[in-house]
RNA sequence: GAAUCUGUAGCUCAGCUGGUAGAGCAUAACACUUUUAAUGUUGGGGUCCCGGGUUCGAGUCCCGGCAGGUUCACCA
């Protein structure tokens, strides 16, 4: 049972009256719609004779009402367009119910309505539509957050009264989307890219696949897994970290480009860059190497960009980022020289420990060379690549599913493009010879028995398509809530996730409508109950009879709940009973 | 997991060295037929996140918890 607000029972007390007005505040049939906002405002001015009867719904996000005239801001789909109302047009004869007591009293900020009328401009210049009719279309029980906006001289938008609560505005995303336009942009634009990208894959004829969600082994990456169990085959299944195995099995099937947008789930640490679940692209090509690949990613992200911003350049925090290709390309030890002078390209495991050392890295002895290879990269390299850059060459040891690479002994051909600090794909050049890859899973049960909770496991299935033969293949993979984040200039995956997963709200543990009913309290003195404090039927028990009936009686008569009928002294000493 | 900040009206936030809880918006009533953060007047609205403690007295101080933000760690 909910603790009603003062402003919450109003509004169902306007239900109850709309009612008794015969109007139906959810009414069943469709709601023709002839118009969108955006179009209003867009076309207006050049086709003033295509708005002489127009019909349009939306959601009522402002009202100022002067008397027997009023304007009231009205926000679909596609944005906000005032509409004015007038006390005359709307009843013309003796009964002004429909505009005094409908309209103006009945009708709250937050209520989805429909109208119908014809568009003008008003003597201060505002594109708005003089309603000739309108009709309720869904009551809202509860208040918007009510946030108002100002253009000042300069043209820029000052905000008052911001919905910008981080835990509410992820917990009610339906909120945040009504009141920021911003955020309804933000979520536009990440399916744009989406878009974009599937075009683009599409148009070079490579197939949109779907591969199980739901794994019996988890692989292609390095990450703890989500354990599940399926009832009827009693086993253990995977929610998946990566796709990355399956799709391979499909290059051995005989597809030359295959792709997914996938889900992918990794049940470890929570930060503004990582979400339990989020999504990666991962493409695969046949007969392509990493080189090729990395020509993709940058005409794939270009594209994009200019997509979204009409340029390749897109402001992101204090920086702007300019996808226009070329990109900078950076081996690994390239890199590392570059930033911090050392070269560490011919130095062995001992030799680089001091080195790592040396530039402030903390080591231990089980950091091979590989590992220390990273955290140096890591350190001093990755968070200076403010521009797109691709990192080519990474030591073997941290890049199980990658192929050798065909000159540089210890390295594979494996590249990632860092952009803004962070990581925003990862490709190989993949591993087609199926004896070195089961080497390497070897290597990774022998990491794992060390106690690497994230080695990967020993697909034997996967093994097996391998030795049926795969092509040359160069496989991807990118994030798109990362990739997201920069085409939106948004601070955290938070803001590019519809629902971020959030520990559950605590549960209020009042008691509930049957609970009361049970030891014989009205349903419609509920309300009256709780509001006097009372919300478990334990503390009920212990009120005195009296005063309980005093105080209901008294806060019913304050609730003006002029319906409900006080209860008698012999049924509040009942409940106590 | 650690550090740190935050939690007060439907929303955004004040609240000093502890003394009966405040503003703006929203809401209610009245006025107002082209306003736009509409305006004017008058009201109502609070489990100060939860639980302990100190105190004559706690929104405020102390301890513990819950939820969230940020940074770090982990996570390629």
């Amino acid at each position: 049972m909910q603790l009603l607000s003062e402003q919450e029972l109003l509004r169902r007390q306007k239900l109850d009256e709309l009612r008794n007005l015969g109007i139906e505040p959810y009414p069943a049939e469709l709601f023709e719609v002839n118009v969108s906002a955006e179009d209003i405002q867009k076309n207006y001015e050049r086709r003033k004779i295509d708005y002489k009867d127009i019909s349009i719904a939306g959601r009522i996000m402002g009202v100022r009402v002067m008397g027997s005239a009023a304007f009231l801001e009205l926000q679909d789909a596609t944005g906000r367009i005032q509409t004015y109302f007038r006390r005359d047009d709307l009843c013309p004869t003796e009964d002004k119910t429909l505009y005094n007591t409908v309209f103006k009293r009945l009708l709250d900020i937050g209520d989805i309505i429909g109208i119908k009328g014809y568009v003008f401009t008003t003597q201060t210049g505002e594109i708005t539509i003089h309603v000739t009719e309108f009709k309720l279309l869904s009551k809202a029980l509860r208040g918007l957050p009510i946030v108002k906006r100002e253009i000042d001289e300069q043209g820029n938008e000052k905000v008052y009264d911001a919905f910008e609560n981080p835990e509410l505005r992820y917990r009610r995303r339906y909120v945040d989307l009504i009141v920021n336009p911003e955020v309804r942009e933000t979520f536009r634009k990440r399916t744009r890219i989406v878009k974009v990208m599937r075009d683009f894959l599409d148009d070079k004829g490579y197939l949109e696949v779907e591969t199980p969600i739901l794994q019996p082994l988890y692989g292609g990456a390095a990450a703890r897994p989500f354990k599940t169990h399926h009832n009827t085959l009693d086993m253990t299944l995977y929610l998946r970290i990566a796709n990355e195995l399956y799709l391979k099995r499909l290059i051995v099937g005989g597809y030359d480009g295959v792709y997914e947008f996938a889900k992918d789930f990794r049940n470890e640490g929570m930060s503004r860059f990582h979400n339990p679940e989020f999504t990666q692209v991962e493409l695969y090509v046949a007969y392509k190497d990493y080189n090729w690949m990395m020509d993709l990613v940058e005409e794939m992200v270009e594209k994009i960009a200019i997509a979204l911003h009409g340029s390749t350049q897109v402001k992101v925090g204090e920086n702007v980022i300019d996808f226009k290709r070329p990109w900078k390309r950076f081996t690994m030890y390239g890199a590392i020289q570059h930033f911090t002078g050392v070269d560490v390209a011919k130095m062995d495991e001992a030799e680089m420990r001091v080195a790592a050392e040396k530039l402030g890295i903390r080591t231990d002895d089980s950091m091979g060379r590989g590992k220390l290879i990273d955290e140096i990269f890591g350190e001093h390299c990755e968070k200076k690549l403010i521009q797109p850059t691709f990192i080519m060459d990474y030591p073997v040891e941290m890049s199980p599913l990658a192929k050798k690479h065909r000159s540089e002994k210890g390295l594979v051909e494996r590249f990632e493009a860092i952009c803004n600090g962070k990581e925003i794909c990862n490709a190989y050049s993949e591993l087609n010879d199926p004896i070195d890859q089961r080497k390497r899973f070897e290597e990774q049960l022998e990491l794992g028995k060390r106690g690497d909770s994230e080695a990967m496991l020993l697909d034997e299935d996967f093994l097996r398509a391998l030795e049926h033969g795969m092509p040359p293949t160069a496989g991807l993979g990118m994030g798109i809530d990362r990739l997201a984040m920069i085409m939106t200039n948004s601070n955290s995956i938070q803001d590019v996730l519809f629902f971020p997963q959030m520990k559950p709200e605590p549960k209020t543990e009042n008691a509930t409508t049957e609970d009361y009913k049970a030891v014989g309290v009205r349903e419609d003195l509920i309300q009256v109950v709780m509001k006097l404090g009372y919300l478990t039927i334990e503390e009920l028990k212990k009120a005195n009879a009296n005063k309980l009936h005093n105080d209901v009686c008294g806060m019913r008569k304050k609730m003006k709940l002029e319906n409900v009928k006080n209860p008698t002294p012999e049924e509040v000493a009942a409940w106590l009973a």
